[in-house]
DNA sequence: CAGTCAAAGGTTTGCGCAATCCAACTTACT
DNA sequence: AGTAAGTTGGATTGCGCAAACCTTTGACTG
């Protein structure tokens, strides 16, 4: 259980501790023959320097902290992935917090992270989350954060996020292009940018086509029971020939709806989703949707973290990327014309 | 950046840091005067006691670490989550590493995490790894590990894994109770014990109700074009009456397979998945399942693992927890008479 | 009124490491 | 031979904290 440490083998060897930790960083200055005495007994008595006490000395401690809103969620998931691709070869630990989209438990985890003297912190800001001062703190302590996927306006730091607005216009677009021209639109949960952003991006298309823009065509999700009650009259009278969801599961359930109505799809109606969750490609008609680049987006933060950190980037210098989202055209939507 | 000590709050108020730290952990002998001085400017000053100085002093971390193949996988995220679920009440932080499946990235990881002198650690061996060298390095120099899901037999901790074989037989014998008699079975991946352990669950029911096994109604699954070509001519010549998968997604490229056929899942073919993972309830026909308790097994484990750091049980003492699974039926199978 | 004791706090030490500053002991050259 | 310049390594310090061990002061006892 007790490792051993610079200290035991100095002593065994009669030399100092300083002797030993020269010998063990490489320093010229120890003559061959005592290195080799302090390498032989270092790798005979397995010793692995203690990163406690190094952080300690140097104020540093290859450890990011990262906040996300849960784990069984695929998308952050995959950032996470991409988090940990870049971390993993550049050395530093993470060490992972949950705010089940609680204010509560997300201020408490800032606190941990920082308290631990992680030398980093990327977030994904939980749902319904509108109060930011936790983030602030961070910034004001000068500890580099990057935010993954969410932002807040207010605080100012580096962020990336995927263009919400693009993807939606391009997925609206594509209805377009296909054919439809009566296009329903689901929102998602109130209170986050990604919501908005994506019902922005539907509007726009619509403006760019010329196509009038029908309040009764949008529809909110939060519960399922009121998605098919707003939905089914809808679809009964053939006001629709397509529907966008503002996300996959969303989605699933108003392909659900159309097809308990006696209507197919995309027969009948075009459906599109958002996210390109796992499910998506498992569902009938399999499911056209818009990729969003989880794995960059989480290898993008944490390079630019890492960046900031080992101080290749000023702290004042406030990054922010949008990356770009893909179509992925399955059989729920008509090929394009 | 820099973070005040104790010793910064000891020089402004001419004490010595030791009477600042007796103050603030609420020793009874400083005077209430004193106490009020050091725990007002401990406020003012924000001071958080640094865990890195701590750790060094009394050789704990209060930090478990934690080895997974893969992130992008449903399974594993709520054993995550699980585990995070217990931790964080008990307040322990996790460190993750990933392994890739690969045994030279899981032995590096175990290096790593034991560098960081984690209190404990918590594994879910890879696939396709069976040289264990760097799980027994763990037991013998006496960390608390606890595997989860898969284990090595070789090596002497504790686990807590989901009973395969139980909840194989459990489904088969679901299917020949709803008059299935000509079950055909896909085996999962070679070389890792829940693809053994479900195969013989398989094959139990069989016994148990007196159906002969068939070898030719069994398929490997490794390649998706071998299966197709296996299961084809037996669909066709109509020998089978219901599949058991080794895991859901197979299942699926089972029920593609059946249509592709021209029969229809369940009435001429049942098909069981396992594991229910998401997609199962979002396929046409919804899969039926076994669902494995991924969360208990995360939390169990984490517990198990906590009460060994705490000394609440011996390190010696092996505990070994077989969770049961549960059937989860939709569609894709007909109700049980 | 000396002696005792408890209250309140100071001093020292060490966790493991490495940076800084020193001190021997060679060589090597004038 | 004498000094300058390496060579090789020791001693000390401090990162932040807390346990172990002392010291001072006043109050209280017999």
């Amino acid at each position: 259980m007790k490792r051993i440490s610079i200290t035991d083998i100095a002593r065994a060897l009669n030399v100092t501790p300083s002797t030993v930790s020269r010998a063990l960083n490489g320093e010229p200055r120890i003559s061959e023959k005592t290195r080799k005495a302090i390498l032989a007994l270092a790798e005979e008595w397995g010793y692995r320097p203690n990163p406690l006490a190094k952080s300690l000395l140097h104020h540093k401690t290859f450890t990011v902290g990262l906040i996300i809103p849960e784990f069984t969620h695929h998308f952050f998931n995959q950032v996470l992935s991409g988090i940990e691709s870049i971390t993993n070869v550049k050395g530093y630990h993470i060490i992972i917090c949950t705010s089940d989209n609680a204010y509560d438990k997300e201020k408490k985890s800032v606190q941990t992270l920082l308290d631990m003297r992680v030398d980093g912190l990327l977030a994904a800001i939980g749902n319904n989350i509108n109060t930011f001062d936790h983030f602030q703190e961070i910034v004001d302590i000068k500890v580099p954060l990057v935010l993954v996927d969410r932002i807040c306006e207010d605080v100012e730091t580096s962020y990336v996020v995927t263009n919400d607005f693009e993807g939606a216009l391009q997925a609206t677009e594509y209805l377009i292009q296909s054919g439809c021209r009566q296009i329903g639109y689901i929102k998602g949960p109130t209170h986050i940018s990604t919501t908005f952003n994506r019902y922005m991006g539907y509007r726009e298309a619509l403006k760019k086509w010329q196509l009038p823009y029908q309040e009764e065509f949008v529809v909110e999700s939060n519960e399922p029971q009121n998605l098919r009650e707003k939905l089914t009259p809808l679809l009964k009278n053939r006001l629709l020939d397509a529907v966008f969801a503002h996300n996959d599961y969303i989605a699933y359930d108003v392909i659900d709806i159309i097809q308990e109505v006696g209507l197919t799809v995309p027969n009948d109606i075009s459906v599109m989703g958002y996210a390109n969750e796992p499910v998506a490609s498992y569902m009938s008609p399999k499911l056209s949707t818009v990729k969003q680049p989880a794995f960059e987006m989480g290898s993008l933060a944490a390079s630019i973290l890492l960046q900031i950190v080992e101080g290749h980037i000023a702290p004042s210098q406030i990054l922010s990327e949008c990356l770009s989202t893909e179509l992925v055209i399955r059989a729920s939507t008509p090929v394009r014309s």
